[in-house]
Formats: C-alpha cells, sequence, structure tokens
DNA sequence: CTAATTTTTGACCCACAGTTCAAGAATCAC
DNA sequence: GTGATTCTTGAACTGTGGGTCAAAAATTAG
C-alpha cells in the first residue's frame, strides 16, 4: 500500500547514467539529475539516499549493458580479428557521432574518482576483469577455428586489448576519425 | 619598482601542477592551492587570474617537464625496445609507487574536461603530438641502428605506442605491478 | 469514510567554491 | 622623507552543491 511511484527506477537510472557519463560524477549536481529523470531532487533523494548511491546504480547499469553487448557484438559471425576490429571501431565511432566525446563512464569514473573512492574502483575493476574475460575468450575461439595463431597467449593478448580500448578512448578525445582507424588497424594487426 | 613578489612564480605553479595532478581540476579549491602553495588566496588571484589560467600555466608545465624527460629516458643507451620497455615501465612504477594513484595529468585533465574546455584539450593535445613524434623518432633511430625491423611503419606504430601508454595508464588505477609489466612486455614484443 | 502507509515536492539549510576588495606593507624614484 | 607603484592578505560576497524536511497527495486495509 501506500502512494504508488510515479516513475520506473529503471529509466530514473538509465537518464542518470547518461547525466554521469557525459557530465563526469562531480560536473553532475542534485539539480541536473532531476532536471534529466524529470523526478524532483527530494523524490530521487527519498529513492536513492544520495547522489554517490544513484552513481553507484548507474555505473553497475552501464557494466552489465556494456558487458552484454561486447559478448553479443564479439560472438556475430567472422574471424577474431574482424570481430575485434569491428568492436573497437563502433566503440570509436559511437563516441565522435555523439554531440559530446564523452569516452568510457568506467574509464572516467577510475580517472576522475580513482583513489578516493574504494567501492567506484572495485566495481570498474570487475567490469574490466569481464571484458578480458571475453577477449580471451574470443580469442580461443579464433584459435580453435583457426583463424587466430595457436601460438598466442590469448589471456595476455586479452589484457593488452583491454589496455588498447582503454587507450583509444583517450585518444579518441583528441584525435580525428581517420587517425584513430588506422591505430585501430595498427592494433589488430599483431593477432 | 613596487612591492617585490614574496614567491617564485615557477615553484607556486609547480606546486599547483602537483596538486591539480592529485586532486583533479574540479576537486581543487582555491584554498587548495593557498595551502599547497603557501601563498594567500588573493594573492594567486592577483598573480595569475583565476583557477583556471593557474590550470593553464601548470598543464603546460607538465607538458614541458614530461616531453624533455621523454627524450631524455628514450635516448640513454640500448635498442628501441628496451628504451620504450623502460620509459613505459618507469612510467607506470612511479604511478604506482606514489601515495596515490594519479595518472597523467595531460590524460586526466581530457578525461575531465573533455569537451567543455577547448583550450584545454588543445593543449593536451599538443603533448600527445609531441609523444608520438618522439616514439617515432626512437624507432627510426632503431631501424638506422639495426634493432628494429625496416619494415615497420614508425608512425603508426608510435601512434599505436601512445595509445597503449594512454591505455596503460587507465589500467595502472585499478590492476597491480605484475599485471602492468605483463601488459608492457606484450606490448613491446610487437617492434 | 478513516486510518495507515508511502511518495512527491518545493522550500529551506549549511557549507564551501570561486572571486573581489579595501587596507596595509614593501619597494624605487626623486 | 614623499609619492608612485606593486604585492599581500584576510574579510566579505554571491552562487551553488548536496541534502533535509514538513506538508500534501495517492494509495490500500478495514
Amino acid at each position: 500500500m501506500g502512494r504508488p511511484k510515479s516513475f520506473e527506477p529503471d529509466v530514473v537510472v538509465a537518464r542518470a547514467m547518461e547525466t554521469f557519463w557525459t557530465k563526469g560524477y562531480a560536473g553532475t549536481s542534485p539539480a541536473d539529475l532531476a532536471e534529466a529523470t524529470g523526478v524532483a531532487k527530494g523524490s530521487l533523494y527519498h529513492s536513492f539516499g544520495s547522489k554517490r548511491e544513484l552513481f553507484a546504480k548507474a555505473l553497475e547499469l552501464y557494466g552489465r549493458t556494456g558487458t552484454a553487448a561486447t559478448e553479443e557484438f564479439l560472438s556475430r559471425p567472422g574471424t577474431a580479428r574482424e570481430r575485434i576490429r569491428a568492436h573497437f571501431a563502433r566503440l570509436v565511432d559511437a563516441d565522435l557521432d555523439g554531440p559530446v566525446r564523452r569516452g568510457c563512464l568506467a574509464q572516467n569514473t577510475v580517472e576522475e574518482l580513482g583513489g578516493r573512492d574504494e567501492e567506484a574502483t572495485r566495481a570498474v575493476h570487475r567490469i574490466e576483469e569481464r571484458m578480458i574475460e571475453l577477449f580471451a575468450a574470443r580469442i580461443e575461439q579464433g584459435q580453435r577455428d583457426g583463424d587466430v595463431d595457436r601460438g598466442i597467449d590469448a589471456k595476455a593478448q586479452a589484457l593488452l586489448l583491454q589496455t588498447t580500448l582503454a587507450g583509444l578512448r583517450v585518444m579518441a578525445r583528441t584525435f580525428d576519425r581517420p587517425v584513430l582507424h588506422r591505430i585501430i588497424d595498427t592494433a589488430v594487426a599483431g593477432l
């Protein structure tokens, strides 16, 4: 009983995620969140407790949707190299095509809050570990399919790929599309 | 004539740089800067105009010292691969050895202010371009010395190295030393 | 209908961020 | 010394950030 919620919590978290992604954690004020979600400040605090807690939900959602999308995308038909190149290009292009280059929320989080927020750091670490597992699995798949050299160390390559991707999303802040695609080509040539 | 300055502007900029580096742009208050530099708030404003202008000077100093150190370090005796590996390891280790992992100021800047601050973005871009030139030059040196395959595209490899380094500094927020060194080994194996 | 329960909301609060300023202190020219 | 000039400093100001709250609005149980 009691008055029913007038909004879908998942939708509010999704909108909050977009806002944090675009403006950063510190750069997002409660007023911004109220405007972005269409829910009054007081109501947000009633439902989520604090800006920090809402952010935690937003980051969790980001991790879930990001890993799911990566898994789906890597599993489409093609060689490991083709799929990984397409995945990298997709992320870079999406960033460049948006109204503002906002990079990766997980990465932004750890760069902004790194050191000062243990929980956020661990949350990002979990996302990264998951991504690395997905890369390693795809490389091993490629080795079984015969399109990746059996001699390479899948786990080591997966770590390097995650590093390269993180670097690409930094480079996407300041470099243009042709340069970024050239980097992707060079990176996947090593597979 | 007039009352002489009671502080060395360069020293103040250097201390401000350290503070911005550790706490981020938004996370650094005028009070923080006054405490870190030992100069009263009002005096800082008198000398530097605004927080933003002081930050610009700090970022410029960061770029100058960083590129100079890179140039010096890459030119020491050894093969291109050895020197680049050592350079990467040095940066990662310095970050891990500090009291707080703070990454790269240029990168932090572009991730925090990206899109919202044109001038800062351009300043970081200039630093990155300079680093890429240094990498390319060292690779070409290696090709002349015979320790790097003549067939590789120095510019393309330099772009990838800068990307890898940016990624490493992100990874250094959440991974431990052995993993990071393993990534460095995998990365330079491609040279 | 009333009571109990849960949400909603804007008004309100305190602290601090970023900046300005007025008054004083140190120097040089004369 | 006096004046002109430049630097120093804490006090003061304005805006906003993050958060609380009391009162009103929906709902269900009985």
